[in-house]
This record gives C-alpha cells, sequence and structure tokens, in this order.
RNA sequence: GGUGGCGUGGCCGAGAGGCGAGGCAACGGCCUGCAAAGCCGUGUACACGGGUUCAAAUCCCGUCGUCACCUCCA
C-alpha cells in the first residue's frame, strides 16, 4: 500500500495520511457562504479538494466527500429584501456555485448539505456543550465559553491573552469578547421562518456550529481530513475545533488549508472592488484552461492573478492537446491504435503522493508529452501509445484531459459541419496547387484561411486545420 | 502587539545541502516549397549581510521587503 503524504496545518508538518477506516477516506470541506456571486477564489477552493479527492480515488481510497453550503447567516438575512426572501437569495447564488463548478468539471461532492437542514444536529450539540459546561445561555442567545476550554488557540498557536478583543459590541450579553455565538436568539427585525424552537428560545444557528453539525452527521465524530480555505482558520476552524472537541467529538484528524488568490498582488475583497467573478472569469477562457490555471501551482500557495495568466495557461494545455491529436491520428488503422495503457508514470504518482505536489505532477506530463513528440517524429510507433496512454492518465487524474467530452464544444452543430466542409474544399484546392507547384495560389489559400482564424498545417499525415 | 506565509532567470512556477523540474516568452539549428507544429540546442536564477560545511538557493543568525490572519471571508 503507497503512502500518501499530507501536510497538516495543525501539526504544521507534512505527515504519513494514515485513514481512520483502512481504505476509505472522509473529507469535510466548508463550502461557500451563499450570499453573493462566486468569485475564482471559491472556484479554486473547491478545485483543490477535487484533485485531494481524484488522486485519493486513484490510490483507491473510498473517498466520501462532504461540502456546505452555508444558507443561513446574517448577511444572507441583510442582503434579502421584501421583494426576494432570504431563502429564495441563498438558493439563487447556490445555483450560481454549482454552475461555477460544474463549468470547471468539479465532481459533486458526495454529499452537499445546506445548513438549516441539520438544524436539530446542530441543537444536539449545543446542549451538549450546555452540559459540559463549556456553553451558557443568555438572553436567548447561547455562547461557547472560551476560557473553559483551555485548548482554545491550538490550531492557530494564538494565546488568548495575545487576541485582540473584537471589535463588535453588539453582544454585550457575551461573558468574554472571545466568545463566539452557538445559537443566536431571533430579532424582531428578522424574518419569522429564519428561525427555529429550541430550549432556549426561538432563533438560528451561528456559523460555526453548522460545520461541527454537519461533519458529524455525514462523517461521524471523527473524520479523517478537514478542509477549507486558509482565511479560514481563524476564527471558523479554531471553534468548529474546540466546540466539537468540547462536545467530546475527536473531530478531524488532518487539517488542510489552500492558499487563496490574489489579483495582481492583492487580495480579492468587496471593499477593494478587485474580485473576479467567476462568471466573468469563464469567459475569458475555455473552463478547462480556468481549470489548469487554477489548479497548476501547489495548493497551498497563494495564486496571484494578472494579465497573461490565462494565455500562459492556455498555450501549455494547447501542447497536451496537440500531442493527443497528432497521436492519434498517427495511431489510427495501425496496431497501435488506442493501445498504450492508460495508467500514471512512477514519478507522476510519487509527486501526486506527496502533499499534491501538482506543479511537479505536471513537470512529468509535459516531459511525456515531449517524449511522445520525439517519438512522432522518430516514426517510434510504440513510444507514441505509451506516451499516449500515459498523458491521458495523467490528465485524466488532473481533471485536464483536453479530449474528454466533458469539454467538447458544439463542434458538431451544423453550422461548424458546414464550416468543415468549405474549409477542406478549399485545402483540396491548396494541395492541388502545391502538388502544381504553384505556390502563390497555395499560399493565398492559407492567407485566406488565416485571415478567418483558421490555422493549416501541412504534416506526414496530410494537412490539417483548426481554429484559433 | 501576537500568529503564519512568501521573496528563485524576461514572466509563471517547483525544489530544500552536491548533476540548472516544468511551462510561457526569446534566440540559433533540423524539418518544410515557404510556414506552422514538432524535435535538438542556447540561461552563469535563487532579496541582502554574516556564519556552519569539502560543498548552501536549500541549514543557522541578523537585516530588508512583502502578503495574510487576529470574530464577514474559499
Amino acid at each position: 500500500m503507497v503512502t500518501v503524504r499530507i501536510y497538516d496545518s495543525r501539526q504544521q508538518a507534512e505527515v504519513d495520511f494514515v485513514p481512520l477506516v483502512e481504505g476509505e477516506v472522509g473529507i469535510y470541506v466548508c463550502g461557500p457562504t451563499v450570499q453573493s456571486s462566486p468569485h475564482i477564489g471559491h472556484l479554486r477552493s473547491a478545485l483543490v479538494y477535487d484533485l485531494w479527492r481524484r488522486w485519493l480515488t486513484y490510490r483507491g481510497f473510498d473517498v466520501t466527500l462532504v461540502r456546505n453550503v452555508t444558507d443561513i447567516d446574517d448577511k444572507i438575512l441583510a442582503s434579502a429584501d421584501g421583494a426576494e426572501p432570504w431563502w429564495a437569495l441563498a438558493y439563487r447564488f447556490e445555483l450560481e456555485f454549482t454552475a461555477g463548478y460544474t463549468a470547471l468539471g468539479i465532481l459533486p461532492p458526495t454529499y452537499e448539505p445546506r445548513a438549516t437542514a441539520s438544524i436539530s444536529e446542530m441543537r444536539d450539540i449545543i446542549e451538549r456543550l450546555i452540559d459540559a459546561g463549556h456553553a451558557y445561555a443568555t438572553d436567548g442567545d447561547v455562547y461557547f465559553d472560551t476560557a473553559s476550554w483551555p485548548a482554545y488557540g491550538s490550531l492557530t498557536r494564538q494565546k488568548a491573552d495575545d487576541m485582540v478583543a473584537a471589535a463588535d459590541s453588539q453582544s454585550q450579553s457575551k461573558r468574554d469578547p472571545r466568545d463566539f455565538a452557538l445559537w443566536k436568539g431571533h430579532k424582531d427585525t428578522e424574518p419569522v421562518d429564519a428561525s427555529w424552537p429550541s430550549p432556549w428560545g426561538d432563533g438560528r444557528p451561528g456559523w460555526h456550529i453548522e460545520c461541527s453539525a454537519m461533519s458529524r452527521r455525514y462523517l461521524g465524530a471523527a473524520f479523517d481530513i478537514h478542509g477549507g480555505g486558509l482565511d479560514l482558520r481563524f476564527p471558523h476552524h479554531e471553534n468548529e475545533l474546540a466546540q466539537s472537541s468540547a462536545a467530546g467529538d475527536p473531530f478531524a484528524t488532518y487539517w488542510v488549508h489552500n492558499g487563496l488568490v490574489n489579483v495582481n498582488n492583492q487580495k480579492m475583497s468587496k471593499s477593494l472592488g478587485n474580485s473576479i467573478f467567476a462568471a466573468e472569469f469563464l469567459r475569458k477562457a475555455p473552463p478547462i484552461v480556468v481549470r489548469y490555471f487554477l489548479g497548476a501551482a501547489h495548493y497551498r500557495s497563494t495564486i496571484d492573478y494578472h494579465d497573461g495568466s490565462l494565455a500562459e495557461a492556455d498555450a501549455a494545455l494547447d501542447r497536451v492537446e496537440v500531442f493527443l491529436i497528432r497521436a492519434d491520428r498517427r495511431l489510427e488503422s495501425t496496431r497501435f491504435a488506442g493501445s498504450g495503457v492508460e495508467v500514471v508514470p512512477d514519478e507522476f504518482a510519487a509527486a501526486m503522493d506527496d502533499d499534491l505536489a501538482v506543479p511537479q505532477a505536471l513537470g512529468v506530463l509535459h516531459e511525456t508529452v515531449r517524449a511522445g513528440n520525439a517519438a512522432l517524429d522518430n516514426g517510434d510507433l510504440r513510444a507514441v501509445a505509451d506516451a499516449r496512454g500515459a498523458v491521458l492518465a495523467m490528465s485524466e487524474v488532473l481533471g485536464i484531459n483536453p479530449l474528454s467530452p466533458q469539454w467538447r464544444d458544439a463542434r458538431e452543430s451544423p453550422s461548424q459541419m458546414a464550416l468543415a466542409s468549405l474549409v477542406e474544399t478549399l485545402i483540396t484546392d491548396r494541395n492541388a496547387a502545391r502538388a502544381a507547384k504553384d505556390f502563390a495560389a497555395a499560399d493565398r489559400i492559407r492567407d485566406e484561411l488565416a485571415a478567418a482564424g483558421i490555422t493549416v498545417e501541412d504534416g506526414a499525415t496530410g494537412s490539417h486545420w483548426s481554429i484559433d
């Protein structure tokens, strides 16, 4: 059995991944609060766990991936107006997130629970915390008593005394500024349907308790990996860890935090107005290019987006695609057609096993493409077939196989068929001119096609064309 | 004030004591009617100053710069 290494944020070290149950992995990832449209940072986060999931699955683990939807929250209530209820607003944005994930080929999680569907599980944990003396109810709210939990701050290695006190003063009933809300009593200004009954009065859950409850419900009191964006480490994950531990749950074995996406070296934020939204980004480049760009850097590093990032990703990916097309064309109707074992090279696997070292894995992918191209030039068809199989296997695991049906555009639409017919007629004419050494005529046809955005290439297997 | 990152060639981006990962761009060559694609080749890169070592981008000390988190955040 291979050993997968994983960087655990809590230990601040890369360690051997040892699942709680042999052959199985439970991953809980904090999904978005559906209060506004998804930006590229949200896409990256989901993509990171999609890659973990694909790799662990490739390694033979039975992976259960849970990514929640926070569909009740202060901001959602604040954004909703009379015309659109809070729950309609939340669902509207949830659909946008789903559309973004789907476009990038991010596989649906095993479960995608909404917070509002697990209220009773949240109440259960709160009750256990109160019984254990780690939470207290006051004026309809319930708070976690951070002073009662000495380990508070251990995830991010912060000492209580060094923490800057919370600026918000709206919760005067808290015993300590560091205490956080587990349950928020209903306010008259809030819609009645954003309120659930509880032993402490009607109200709604605090943000942190939602994840403790949903992870427990879908993965159990103990599970393997807890993931989320780096910005969630504190307070969100610190609070989750404190409340679940204090309630007696072992909780996550490993904590994984993905890096953020910056734009021109700055964090995306509403106040700066520099957020790049998913829908806008997906209009700039094909989804597979976006996926390559967001997935190419190591998952823990910050990605900086700047002009040219997508063009670079596009060019790199194009190399892979061109090789696969050339290989298929060359192997067609030879005994190597469709052959070549689709297994990833050992070097690729070693990189992926090492805390998902995608950049190194991509190095192997590109090396294989180069070797495959060289084999094409030399006419070594067996080597071509092997490289083809390896490239397909690697790109499939990473979700960036350019020939995968999921990326297929409207290539077979009637207008595309008509275009193909016209272009092929012109190419036939051009080749006739070339055969007659009438290069002026041949070049004129090529120039006309180029002006229309069509590139013609003459190769050993004939002339081929593509749209830029 | 506390906590944690980062600083690598024109650009992106790995590596973590000893052959210059990989991609993009550039230049030369091969191939081509000419191209394109592809292949081959071309780089004296590791913020700065010390130190350890036979050997440091990598370890240690210091300095500078930069980013994030410290109760809205993927």
